[in-house]
DNA sequence: ATCATGCTCCATAGATCTATAGAATAGTCG
DNA sequence: CGACTATTCTATAGATCTATGGAGCATGAT
């Protein structure tokens, strides 16, 4: 009974119209800060360390396995994950390159993965300590992806002006700091910083992808920050947004 | 402070390892039957159609990328899936080709899943009506497939034997119907085929991958078919062996 | 030992992908 | 409208991937 056997061949090919693009590194790379923020051709040129043409034509590739979309804004074109499941996508690569790949686990350790996240705060212990108002919950991504998304109440410091406004931090106070994920060597850095400066510090287990696929809240805009807010507030966004500190269950979402 | 540029590279690089498995619809199909259930290189060139040379080295590629492994049995080689994130990443990619590709939708489509499958049942109907005693779960995967792994109290009836072997199904209870996964076509197939006997018959909303990945639990070995056992014993397995209905969120851990 | 079986390794022609320069296009601002 | 800017399209040389036949290697049987 093959008669479908065309078809069923149809359907793998397409599948591997999506596996297309993540044969290269920088189109994954693209991805992943797509995964973050929309961001412009020439940012994600920039980013990535690519020719503008050649990160053209890597978003043309990807842009026709559907994995990102476009949005003009007068001159410019934002480019922007198309969904959800993309960053599940992403991410359920990133596990599966952690947990099967020793290279990788030896790249993240080897760059103070390993020393900052021997002790990675739960998503749970977090809710609760900041709800006690014990611990500064901060984003250390660029700006553009904070107010593009994050976890509410926490702060922006980005990991590059981190040494030079660290005085904006109560240092009574732990920090937990978290960026893009578990590959991501934002958050992990800034810790390694922290702890150099005798502050006391870890990483939030997740990402803001990770927190969001979790069914918990996100705020967009520009937020609080600004160094004068204080940290009543801060804990008090955390907490007054979040329905319920239990995993939802969705259907999905890996809860780690 | 691009001092770890390099590694960052790296690490993405190593990312494209794994997309390189899956930039071709080959290596894809044989990674979802691997996640099925173990299979010797004849056997996957059998079932995908491929030179016995042509499915060996396609292995090679997979196994250097990891995401299989090997067990030797006398002269021959059996390959299996490198564990269960290899699964969730074939399934997360599946679910993004058919959110995404409305190509895909359509392929299914064309195949009828959409007539058997506009009314799925959920993992939770399953386990109620299961329990009352009110459907047969059946598994229209081929046998190896079945005794690799599947629903507690589910029989086995292949489709490609069903037509042949329909006496054996009490025609007044309902059947619902599991296979591979959202993208397979046996179950969709066997319940079109069913409901043209006259039978009630519906697709379960799960694969077995899916329910497996859900923390249900999985039965292994030829199980109870043969046509002789009775419908309780079939449904008690499913009740008895369940250990709750909710998802257990165990992070880990499915050893097959 | 000798042979058969089941797989992997090797070599290679043909197909596909990547980076990039330069041209073309779309939208903006005087 | 015409100059200007941000992107995309086009063409192409160089690099990489795929399918496949046949040799080479273990394992098990005679």
């Amino acid at each position: 009974m093959e008669h479908d056997s065309g078809r069923r061949a149809d359907l793998y090919e397409q599948l591997a119209r999506i596996g297309k693009v993540v044969v290269h590194p920088k189109r994954i790379e693209l991805l992943d800060l797509l995964c973050q923020a929309e961001r412009s051709v020439e940012a994600l040129a920039e980013a990535t360390g690519l020719k503008l043409t050649t990160a053209s034509a890597h978003l043309q590739v990807m842009r026709q396995a559907r994995l990102v979309e476009t949005r003009r804004d007068g001159t410019r074109v934002f480019y922007r994950a198309a969904g959800e499941e993309v960053c599940r996508f992403v991410g359920a690569m990133g596990d599966l390159a952690r947990t099967r790949l020793a290279e990788v686990d030896q790249i993240l350790r080897s760059l103070g993965t390993d020393a900052a996240g021997t002790e990675r705060v739960s998503r749970d212990e977090l809710l609760a300590r900041a709800r006690a108002g014990e611990v500064v919950v901060l984003d250390v991504r660029p700006a553009e992806e904070y107010s593009a998304g994050h976890i509410p109440g926490a702060r922006s410091l980005p990991l590059e002006h981190l040494e030079a406004r660290l005085d904006e931090l109560d240092p009574d106070l732990e920090v937990v700091a978290y960026c893009r994920g578990p590959l991501c060597l934002l958050a992990p850095e800034a810790v390694a910083l922290l702890r150099g400066r005798g502050r006391r510090a870890r990483c939030l287990e997740d990402g803001l992808p990770e927190w969001r696929q979790a069914g918990l809240p996100v705020e967009e805009g520009i937020g609080t920050d600004g160094g004068s807010s204080d940290g009543a507030e801060t804990h008090g966004a955390l907490v007054a947004t979040t329905p319920s500190p239990t995993n939802p269950s969705t259907h999905e979402g890996t809860p780690r």
